[in-house]
DNA sequence: TTAGTAATGAGAATAATAACTATATATTCA
DNA sequence: TGAATATATAGTTATTATTCTCATTACTAA
C-alpha cells in the first residue's frame, strides 16, 4: 500500500493512523502532541511534511480554515462542517453535497466551477444550553 | 460620521476610499502599495489597524481566505465569490443568500447557526478561453 | 492653551507553515 | 548478501501575514 517514490514509515502511519482514529478534527499541532507520545523524538515538520502527502495522496482532506491553522479529516466523503464559534469545535453535517449550485453559478456566469466551500458557524447544541445556565 | 472615540484620520479615510473605489477585492498589502502614493509614510500597521477598524465598523467587509491573505470588499450587501484558480482574480457572484441551508442544519442538527460561508473555486471565464489556445 | 485621548510610523514579536541540510533508513539490483 | 541509490527524518532556520509595542504626533473639547 504505496505509492510509487514514496514510503510508509512509522511515522507517516502513525499520523495516519492518528487522524483516522479521530472524529475531532484536528490540528498539526494537536497531532504533533499525541505523535510525541509514541514516537517522543518526531519533528513538527514531519508531521506537516505527512500531513500534505497524505493529504495528496487523497487518504486524508486537509480543511485550511480561514485565518487559523489548518484541520484534517480522515473522512474523505464529501461534507459539510459546523464550527461552534463558543467551544472551537468542528461538527461533521449530515447534509446532501449541493452540486447544484456550481452548476447555477456556471449558468449564471459562465466560469467553470471546480469545487465548492461550504461552512457553517454558531453555537453547538451543548455550548446553547450552557448559556442559557 | 465618526463613532464615538474614534476619529476619521486621512489614512483611514483614504483605505475606506480605495476599497470603496475599486471591485478587485484588495489584499492588505495592495492597499499599502495603492496608499503609498497619496500617503508616502503610511505604514503597514497603520493599514492593518484601519481595515480591521472599516470592518468593525460594518463598512467593509474581511473575507479572509484559507491559507493566503485576507481580502477586502467595499460591497457589504450579502454576495458570494468566486476565486479564479488560474489568474486568482476573485469575482462576484449574483446569487441569492441560500438562507434556507441554515434552517435545515439547524432543524437536522439542532445547532444555531449565524453564519455559513460558501465560496466557488474553478477556471474563469476568461481563463478558460486562453487554456484553449 | 492646555490636558486628555486617539492615531500614527517604525520596528519587534508571533504563529503557522515551508525550506534546508546532514544523517539515517529503505529499496533496488548486481 | 551488500553496495549504490533514493527517500525520509530530526533539527534548525526561513518565510509570510498579521498583531503588538511604544514613543511621538495630532485632534478634541473644556
Amino acid at each position: 500500500m504505496s505509492v510509487a517514490g514514496t514510503r510508509l514509515t512509522k511515522q507517516k502511519s502513525l499520523i495516519l493512523d492518528l487522524i483516522l482514529g479521530t472524529k475531532c478534527h484536528p490540528t498539526a499541532d494537536w497531532v504533533y502532541q499525541e505523535a510525541r507520545q509514541h514516537i517522543p523524538d518526531i519533528s513538527l515538520g514531519t508531521v506537516y511534511r505527512n500531513l500534505n502527502a497524505l493529504a495528496n495522496q487523497g487518504l486524508i482532506r486537509e480543511m485550511n480554515y480561514a485565518g487559523s491553522s489548518s484541520r484534517y479529516d480522515g473522512d474523505v466523503s464529501q461534507h459539510y462542517h459546523f464550527t461552534c464559534q463558543s467551544c472551537g469545535n468542528v461538527f461533521d453535517l449530515p447534509l446532501e453535497a449541493f452540486t447544484m449550485i456550481d452548476n447555477l453559478v456556471e449558468e449564471q456566469e459562465g466560469h467553470s466551477v471546480e469545487a465548492h466551500r461550504l461552512e457553517f458557524y454558531g453555537t453547538c447544541k451543548t455550548c446553547k444550553i450552557e448559556e442559557k445556565q
